[in-house]
DNA sequence: CTAGCTGCAAAACATTTGCATTTCG
DNA sequence: CGAAATGCAAATGTTTTGCAGCTAG
């Protein structure tokens, strides 16, 4: 199902606004900021506000259509929520690549049930360098 | 050492305020914010002022005697730079438990080596819901 | 028609910084 | 004494919000 069809079940009204910022969302393929995603949103739609683009994106981040990161930076960055995956960070040149891996997911899952908690959510970011 | 004689050898003048923030985080074996840090401090010197606390963590986590975390909360909090170890947290109190996991390690380590990186740094963070 | 959205500008927050003054070494 | 540190208040940067007008359903 499609992000805007998932809003609209969800009871959201689907403005031209919300359409354009879907759209931005679906092909970013990446990890944009609100900036990012505002700039993008500016090409089809000039007179969206951020304020529109930070209200939807917050919208989207509670309904678990998106994922809200913080990769040590001072500002968030979004990416549409697909499969679990972590990221691992170029301390260099900012790049994220994402991977996954099925051993950390038992093991996390493990610790958490140790220490008596039911696991919610959880991240994992690594960040490195380059080896060449 | 203690942190105010690393502090000493690092070159750093061992200034009143300092001393007491440096006693604040030595008798704090939680992850304080900026915020608390500073109240801590009050008690020891009202006149401190919270440029001050703000200045003297960001110095202290440049030179990994602090480790500044963001547990999702819109600001950071810090604590005494022990061993390594991860966090899971309590989504219903905030509280903040310590865990280590030896397999963890060696396998953030493969999983870097394999994307072709050197591991500079991680984070990883549990959310969890304790079980009843 | 009207509840829900939007744009705008102002507010809110955590954090940083310029500057005059104080203090450690 | 002089470089470094402090306090204060203003500035910064991101994110949120009040409000009046607009629009999807």
């Amino acid at each position: 199902m499609t992000l805007e069809q998932q809003c609209i079940n969800a009871g959201l009204k689907m403005t031209e606004q919300r359409r354009v910022i879907l759209r931005v969302l679906n092909g970013s393929d990446d990890h944009p900021s609100v900036e990012v995603v505002y700039q993008r949103a500016k090409e089809s739609d000039p007179t969206i506000s951020i304020a529109t683009v930070y209200r939807t994106l917050h919208l989207l981040d509670e309904m678990n259509l998106v994922k809200r990161h913080d990769f040590r930076e001072n500002y968030s960055r979004f990416e549409v929520n697909l499969e679990h995956h972590h990221h691992l960070i170029d301390l260099e040149t900012g790049e994220v690549i994402e991977f996954q891996n099925k051993e950390l997911e038992e093991i996390k899952d493990r610790i958490a049930a140790e220490l008596g908690y039911e696991l919610v959510d959880h991240r994992l970011e690594l960040y490195g360098k380059r080896k060449r």
